[in-house]
RNA sequence: GGUCCUGUAGUCUAGUGGUUACGACGCCUCGUUUACACCGAGGAAAUCACCAGUUCGAUUCUGGUCAGGACCACCA
């Protein structure tokens, strides 16, 4: 279906969007070109996970990221504007057993990754659709090799390119592993990194339970919500400024049932109001425990298993779930009257932030990436990179200054990228990176580097007889998408594009990923190049529903934009996102009313761009001007200006609001009625050359218009540049020519003047057409007389 | 607990050390004006959160209070 010609267009209509962004889906015209002598701008796109459709924060976001791409292209840059989609990870594998019910570690491996690559095969291709509805100009909308096509994180390729960083990183002594305390997962049965931890508020009981001094013989009370853990005390403490203790320093606790002498000292972690005021320490309580273990140089005690049961070192307790176990020992305690009382309180838990499981904290085998030691690096780097909005930036420098631990980047999951590393005894293979590797169920390749203590011994054709036992964990998803724009300017592929592309222009992010995304990408991005990984990054706030409330299933709030689209369509959200406010400094609530609404400056465009195409446009500019026609052009390159410092800084926001007050307030109801008359020039009022003028001017100020919304509403910009010969998507940003024009606020005296007379006639009960006598034009209005004289037919 | 942000008509917001605080959505009245009834003209609706201070003057600056939000944090 061709695209709608003007004269057919009454009122806006989703039909005709449809049509559009149908065309321009499946026209690559904005492919990106390689070999492009132009600068190259890249946006390293954040890839949504393709397991749901796009919600309200995509939809905007994406418009805004459209919004700088097409500027950019503009402004003469080659625009790098990927489409990438996330399908690493837990949300698909949480997605696999909901869809499929069933659970990973039944069905084993290699059947549950099928489950994970069907599921993928059958979720629906909504959200690219939701895109190209949208009208974001993605580089291509097809998967292929060349640049700027659309990637998909778990394909082989992507991979790959995570694999050889991981290579390189381990060659280069900066992946370790190390028996550490970890936050476990009892449910997902896999390690997590402090970022996606979650607090709770849990009721829980305060257990008072007796304790006896070994050297006095006497008893104290300690409170503790764990009882399941006294096996795993490592120290009783105080605080050094609690009088009731002093006389305990250096004294040793027995610990009930389990008869095992602790140690007792002074601590300031102890408060003297909490509990009883005595705490007892154990490896595995919180993050707080394990901290202190680490500082005091305890040995662990480790009293839980992986599968979230108590192990050995419970004693009686073996085998059962904590929960069911924390029941029991408060029942011995009882029976053995060592329970002095319970107290209900609500406890802070840390819950995994994608199972909602409490977290146990045990100690197990993971690999790390060392990020402690580069936080200064980092902070420098960070200085390097412009953030939009600077506040931002204060984000990540919390979050550097509060990294504690190194980043723990293996998982005990399946469908993710497999850390490629084989073992046997005390030999690791570490294969040839650039192509994709399956450790735990391939062998290694025969050039597979052979180390030994991390030492390169040779390779693995030299160890014929071997076992080789391939690794059987992946990686972190953050470990994969922190690489994005390396993956994204084609690092390790193409190293002469990658030279000239790289660092990319912008990375567009939440701020709530700030500490994951932004972060990791700019640790890798250092460790990979030594160099800042963007330019620019643009930070956005939320999408709250129409009351500011966050937007949630549970609320029943949501706003499905899939459902704007179908009634609104994407130009009145597109053109309400922008107006709206400025998401990356403020959240924005999101009204159905107003989008609807936005339909209605839509159509004034429309309008107005049909009035002025009933004329003929002359050629070329007129030997002169009117001086209202000179003031109109005057403003107009003022708001080009404007609009171009703050679409520089990324700030839709203000220039869209600026450019619709023009179009209604201004061009629409004063500039139009004044020069009508003069425009038509039916009765010959006007000379040849102020008609031209005025038919000039009209022409120059739609086209001007048209050219500075356009990377805002593409759509509707371009149906009508089209019929004005223009071809807008190839159109330059326009250069202001600014004027020593000091009469910009004659437009406001013009408009008060206007407003006057018509409030005058309605007073007076006189039609609008008729004359009016006895109105004088004000001195400094002089020059735009003939127009406000034919325009309120003044006498 | 710490840090930061926000508090302007029913809703969302702009803006300012100084006469009647911008606008949008919604609401009301009138009007079929020949680009547009997805229109036009007009109207109602805000003690600019509260308290104190600086000032001739504060919605605007400062401090505090209250409310909401975000991020961070070692409560056994």
């Amino acid at each position: 279906m061709p695209i709608p010609k003007l004269k057919d267009i009454k009122n806006w209509s989703v039909e005709f969007e449809n049509q559009i962004t149908s065309i321009w889906k499946e026209s690559d015209q904005f492919a990106f070109n390689e070999n492009t002598k132009k600068k190259i701008y890249s946006i390293d796109t954040p890839p949504p996970y393709i397991n749901t459709p796009i919600h309200m924060g995509h939809a905007v976001t994406y418009s805004y990221m459209d919004f700088f791409a097409r500027y950019k292209r503009m402004q003469g840059f080659e625009v790098l504007f990927p489409l990438g989609l996330d399908r690493n990870g837990l949300p698909i594998e949480m997605g696999a057993e909901k869809k499929f019910g069933i659970t990973s570690f039944v069905v084993g491996r290699e059947k549950f990754i099928e489950y994970c690559e069907k599921l993928l095969a059958e979720t629906s291709v909504e959200s690219i659709d939701s895109f190209a509805k949208l009208g974001i100009s993605f580089s291509s909308y097809k998967q292929g090799k060349s640049i700027g096509s659309v990637y998909l994180t778990d394909a082989p390729e992507y991979r790959s390119v995570t694999q050889a960083t991981f290579i390189e990183l381990y060659k280069k002594g900066l992946v370790y592993e190390d028996n550490r305390i970890n936050n476990w997962d009892p449910k997902l049965r896999t390690t997590v990194a402090d970022a996606e931890i979650d607090y709770k508020e849990l009721p829980s009981n305060f257990n008072d339970i007796k304790w006896k001094i070994k050297e006095t013989g006497e008893v104290v009370v300690i409170g503790t919500t764990r009882p399941e853990l006294i096996c795993a005390c490592g120290m009783v403490i105080f605080n050094p400024k609690d009088e009731r203790y002093t006389h305990l320093e250096g004294k040793t606790a027995i610990s009930p049932i389990f008869e095992e002498e602790i140690p007792i000292s002074a601590h300031p972690l102890a408060q003297i109001d909490k509990g009883t005021g005595l705490v007892m320490m154990c490896s595995a309580g919180d993050l707080s425990d394990i901290q202190f273990f680490r500082e005091m140089g305890l040995k662990t005690k480790i009293s839980i298993n992986q599968n979230g049961t108590m192990n050995e070192r419970a004693g009686f307790l073996q085998g059962i779930k904590i929960k069911e176990a924390r029941q029991k020992i408060i029942e011995t305690l009882k029976e053995k009257g060592l329970l002095v009382k319970q107290v209900p309180i609500t406890h802070r838990t840390p819950i995994s932030e994608r199972s909602g499981a409490e977290i146990e904290f045990i100690e197990m085998k993971e690999f790390y990436l060392k990020q402690l030691e580069f936080k200064e690096d980092l902070r420098t780097i960070a200085k390097k990179i412009n953030f939009f909005p600077p506040e931002s930036k204060k984000i990540l420098d919390d979050w550097i200054d509060s990294v504690s631990i190194d980043w723990p980047i293996s998982r005990r999951r399946y469908y993710a990228t497999p850390i490629p590393l084989w073992y046997a005894e005390d030999l690791v293979a570490l294969p040839i990176p650039g192509e994709y590797h399956v450790p735990w169920k391939e062998s290694p390749q025969e050039e597979a580097e052979v180390f030994k203590a991390g030492k390169r011994i040779g390779i693995v054709k030299d160890f014929p007889k071997t076992d080789w036992k391939g690794e059987e964990r992946v990686f972190d998803t953050w470990f994969d998408s922190s690489i994005s724009e390396l993956v994204l300017l084609k690092y390790k592929e193409n190293n002469e594009f990658f030279k000239r592309a790289y660092p990319a222009s912008l990375r567009p992010q939440g701020k709530e990923i700030v500490r994951t995304w932004l972060y990791y990408t700019i640790l890798r991005g250092y460790l990979e190049t030594g160099k800042p990984c963007f330019e620019n990054t643009w930070i956005h706030q939320h999408i709250l529903d129409e009351k500011g409330r966050k937007m949630s299933k549970s609320l029943g709030n949501t706003i499905d934009p899939q459902e704007l689209l179908r009634d609104y369509g994407a130009e009145a959200l597109r053109l309400w996102s922008a107006e709206e406010g400025d998401i990356s400094r403020q959240d924005l609530s999101c009204s159905k009313d107003k989008i609807k609404a936005e339909l209605k400056t839509i159509t004034k465009i429309i309008n107005v761009a049909k009035f002025i195409m009933q004329f003929e446009k002359p050629k070329g500019k007129p030997k002169s001007v009117t001086p209202l026609d000179q003031l109109m052009i005057d403003y107009m390159e003022e708001i080009t200006k404007s609009t171009e410092q703050c679409y520089d800084n990324y700030d839709f926001w203000h220039p869209t609001l600026k450019l619709r007050h023009f179009l209604w307030e201004v061009f629409a109801s004063h500039y139009l009625e004044l020069v009508k008359n003069r425009a038509y020039n039916l009765e010959k009022k006007f000379s040849d050359l102020e008609s031209e003028s005025a038919r000039y001017t009209l022409y120059y100020l739609l086209e001007r218009y048209l050219l500075l919304v356009y990377p805002v509403i593409p759509q509707v910009t371009t149906v009508i540049a089209k019929e004005l010969g223009i071809e807008i998507a190839k159109e330059s940003f326009p250069k202001a020519i600014l004027s020593k024009n000091d009469g910009l606020e004659n437009i406001e005296k013009i408009m008060t003047f206007n407003k006057e007379v018509w409030k005058d006639k309605k007073d007076k009960n006189i039609p609008l057409r008729e004359k009016l006598s006895g109105k004088e034009i004000p001195e400094n209005l002089k020059a735009y007389a003939i127009d406000l004289q034919a325009c309120h037919n003044l006498v």
